[in-house]
DNA sequence: TTAGGGTTAG
């Protein structure tokens, strides 16, 4: 007799074997395509929602920034149980998406499913995400009710959130800390952590020392506190003292020379690294490109490229925003070049830096292009747009793009209106500026901060409505700070309003004592009006206090090259050539009714 | 748990 043979059933476990195998190499990947072929597999085998293979898909999904794919799988999940919402919360914690998380703990606590210690240890994440200390604390409450702080995973990711909360947050983390009955090296490497971020060096040196045993992260934190705080030697010091060197520890104190200024030693660093990735290139080339030296990060750019280092998104974003602040629009367009050579696919933060550096460096058509042709634009891509006409006075167009931007559905945001604010004051549009400074509450909830209040002010005083700028800075809800008194020395120098002027230079010297342009514009204006004695106790001032007045500097890219001058400088190669071009100009600017302004400031 | 990174007034 013939035994029938069953035919589908071991082809079906083969297949699933296989596909199980080939999730569990591919699930850590990135690879988008791969992926989206693998999707189709397992749902033509109507396995999509499957408790296996559903959470891997949407790790590997969110890995791909595929939010809406990952949501998708989900969703085809008749029962989910808590591991999947696992999954699902770890995809929008790992996609910045802290709000998703939340929203998905609270679904599932509707379904009457439990959160476990694995769902708190991701909620503090995104706790972390948004930086919002009474979650933090609420989470805190729950966890110990439930007994989950015995897992020290939990308590260690609550450390980290509450770091991430500012200063009164590390205050509760250091509480924390101290009631722990067990630490391993992550809790002491996380709390080292907080107190260098909230710059509690001595602290965290403290700690450092006092802890049972470290590890490379342990000392990479240290380097990064010494780095961040400039203090070089100290971190230098460590960095050689120190036995299991990695990339980060090299990159960190290379990061560190770089914001010192330090250009030689970052570099010496960068050559004799054992092994390089796009993060030390990255910081390199930044470091070059914010101190202006486009040709350096220009070359190295080109020979990382050389190299075989591929793009991705934080060296784009990184090299633009560096090239926007000095403005290398060289570096920029052959960055932009790179981009388009080869075929990398922009993503709508690149798509924001490039908007955002053409806009800095003063090519708006280029910006508008870039801008108008972006398929997916955010808050940020319209706020850049509207921040770089602004800048560049024409406020007319910017305001029209903000009416666009509501017509297209998207809500005005903080930085929004300070875009419009900025705007309003560049274009001389004061009556207007005020309305949207009123309506930004009443009209569309955007709570006036002083950073708008300070546009406003810098609007009236720009306009020569001092006395109304004065009563609005009494009016403050919150203490001025040094950049409202600052707009407010502008529009007094604006408009002849020496008594003003005095009276705020006052405030300004009380809270930014070592600034020495505080000092020269007081003594400035103690000049014009004759008053030496003043003149003088205000040197005097300034040599008690150790200031020295800085040279103000303006410098141009020519064929990538940053060239500065300062007042009456003569050091440039071609200065004699370049004065007879400043006179030229002064011959045909005087018919016109221009005149060169020299104030004892500009002489003194 | 450690390194680079998009919009913010003068």
């Amino acid at each position: 007799m013939q035994i029938p043979l069953p035919v589908r059933a071991p082809t079906w476990v083969s297949t699933r074997r296989l596909l199980e195998q080939k999730l569990s190499d591919i699930f850590k990947c990135t690879d988008l395509k791969q992926l989206k072929q693998l999707h189709a597999v397992i749902y033509k085998h109507d396995l999509q929602a499957d408790l296996y293979f559903a959470p891997k898909l949407i790790t590997g999904f969110s890995l791909c920034r595929q939010m809406a794919l990952a949501v998708n799988v989900f969703k085809q999940v008749q029962e989910p149980n808590v591991h999947l919402y696992n999954s699902l919360i770890r995809a929008y914690v790992h996609n910045s998406q802290p709000s998703g998380a939340f929203c998905a703990l609270f679904v599932m606590q509707y379904r009457g499913l439990w959160p476990d210690n694995f769902t708190y240890a991701l909620l503090l994440k995104a706790c972390c995400g948004m930086s919002e200390l009474r979650l933090a604390r609420m989470i805190h409450a729950q966890v110990e009710k439930l007994g989950f702080l015995a897992d020290i995973v939990v308590p260690n990711s609550l450390i980290d959130s509450y770091c991430k909360c500012g200063l009164l947050g590390v205050g509760e983390a250091r509480k924390l800390f101290t009631v722990m009955g067990e630490r391993d090296i992550v809790s002491w490497n996380t709390m080292i952590g907080g107190l260098v971020k909230a710059n509690e060096l001595i602290e965290a040196r403290r700690l450092f020392d006092e802890m049972p045993d470290r590890d490379t992260v342990s000392w990479n934190t240290m380097l990064d506190g010494y780095s961040k705080a400039g203090e070089m030697d100290t971190a230098f010091e460590l960095f050689q003292k120190m036995a299991g060197r990695n990339i980060v520890s090299w990159t960190t104190v290379i990061y560190g020379f770089c914001k010192a200024g330090e250009m030689e030693m970052a570099r010496i660093l960068f050559d004799n690294m054992p092994a390089k990735n796009t993060v030390c290139w990255t910081t390199i080339i930044c470091g070059y490109a914010e101190k202006g030296l486009a040709k350096d990060a220009l070359s190295l750019f080109e020979k990382m490229e050389d190299t075989g280092f591929k793009l991705d998104d934080g060296i784009i974003i990184s090299i633009l925003s560096a090239c926007g602040e000095s403005g290398l629009l060289g570096l920029g367009r052959r960055l932009h070049a790179s981009i388009q050579r080869t075929g990398y696919k922009c993503s709508t933060h690149v798509g924001n830096a490039l908007v955002d550096m053409y806009a800095k460096c003063g090519s708006l058509n280029r910006a508008l292009t870039i801008f108008n042709g972006m398929a997916n634009k955010d808050l940020v891509s319209w706020n850049s747009m509207i921040q770089g006409l602004a800048m560049h006075g024409y406020g007319e167009k910017a305001l029209k793009l903000f009416y666009r931007m509501k017509q297209e559905g998207f809500a005005p945001d903080r930085v929004t209106f300070i875009g419009v604010l900025c705007a309003c004051t560049h274009a001389g549009f004061v009556d207007k500026g005020i309305h949207y400074f009123n309506a930004m509450e009443t009209e569309y909830g955007v709570l006036q901060e002083i950073e708008h209040y300070g546009c406003v002010i810098d609007l009236l005083g720009r306009g020569g409505r001092l006395e109304e700028a004065f009563r609005l800075v009494r009016s403050m809800p919150m203490e001025p700070n040094a950049i409202i008194w600052g707009s407010l020395v502008v529009a007094c120098r604006m408009h002849n309003a020496s008594e003003y002027a005095k009276e705020v230079l006052h405030h300004l010297i009380k809270l930014e004592p070592t600034d020495a342009s505080h000092f020269s514009i007081l003594s400035s204006i103690h000049a014009a009006e004759g008053d030496w004695n003043s003149v003088a106790s205000v040197r005097m001032q300034m040599k008690s206090t150790g200031t020295q007045k800085p040279s103000g500097a303006s410098s141009i890219e020519l064929d990538d090259q940053v060239h500065e001058f300062t007042v009456l400088d003569k050091s440039h190669p071609k200065s004699d050539s370049i004065y007879e071009v400043i006179d030229g100009l002064s011959l045909h600017l005087k018919p016109v009714g221009y005149f060169p302004k020299a104030t004892a400031e500009v002489l003194s």
